[in-house]
DNA sequence: CATGGGATTGACT
DNA sequence: GTCAATCCCATGC
């Protein structure tokens, strides 16, 4: 299988992209959730065409888009499709692999929950800010690495992209199954165990 | 030029 | 469960 997904429709890249990596800064982790986002949905932002917020999602592949969400975060995404295609893979959520304690540092506040289970929890914790918007992913300084060659893909859950108002029964969300890194709320299916300590509300296993 | 709205998170009732 | 934070961009007058 090629390596590269960049060129692969937007859904069939945001499933290629589970279990790749993420580095940056000092900090690593491995791709455990994603959300496809194309032009001809509502949902995505190159949905309204051409803008100056708008053009780095029509440019080539394998270029990072980081744009601010809220007023507060910066949300990465993997700009994919030919060029002049809008089109990008949200990345949600990572397993932390290398760079833990830095990880930890940035996002001292919460220490003890998890470090980069959501879109904006990810780039603070390694580092990510919209400075990076437009970098080239396969050169830095956000890498992005295949998995180890001869690994089997992983098995993933499928469901409604999260925290959007338009188009929002398309099943474009993608988490490895298993996983507890994803972001809430998680899937059913899933299959992950809980945290711990959330238990005692009488619901047995 | 004024205004509305987020591809979210963390704190609080 | 609810809700504020915070700011750039897109839209409308």
């Amino acid at each position: 299988m090629s390596p590269d997904p960049f060129a692969l429709d937007v859904v069939a890249a945001a499933r290629a992209l589970v279990g790749w990596t993420v580095s940056h800064a000092g900090c690593a982790g491995v791709i455990v959730e994603t959300e496809a986002y194309h032009e001809r949905e509502p949902a995505c932002h190159a949905h309204i065409g051409l803008t100056a917020r708008t053009h780095i999602l029509f440019g080539a592949p394998g270029t990072a888009y980081v744009y601010r969400s809220y007023g507060i975060h910066a949300l990465l995404n993997v700009v994919v499709e030919p060029e002049g295609t809008g089109a990008a893979v949200l990345i949600r959520a990572l397993e932390p692999m290398a760079g833990v304690e830095l990880m930890r540092r940035r996002r001292a506040r919460q220490a003890g929950t998890d470090l980069c289970s959501g879109p904006g929890k990810l780039t603070q914790a390694l580092g990510i800010w919209l400075e990076r918007n437009g970098g080239d992913l396969r050169t830095g300084p956000i890498r992005l690495e295949p998995p180890p060659a001869g690994r089997a893909a992983p098995a993933l859950v499928t469901g409604p992209r999260v925290g959007i108002t338009k188009a929002v029964d398309l099943p474009w969300r993608f988490c490895a199954r298993g996983s507890r890194h994803v972001s809430r709320p998680w899937p059913p299916g899933l299959g992950a165990s809980r945290p711990r300590a959330q238990v005692g509300s009488g619901a047995a296993d």
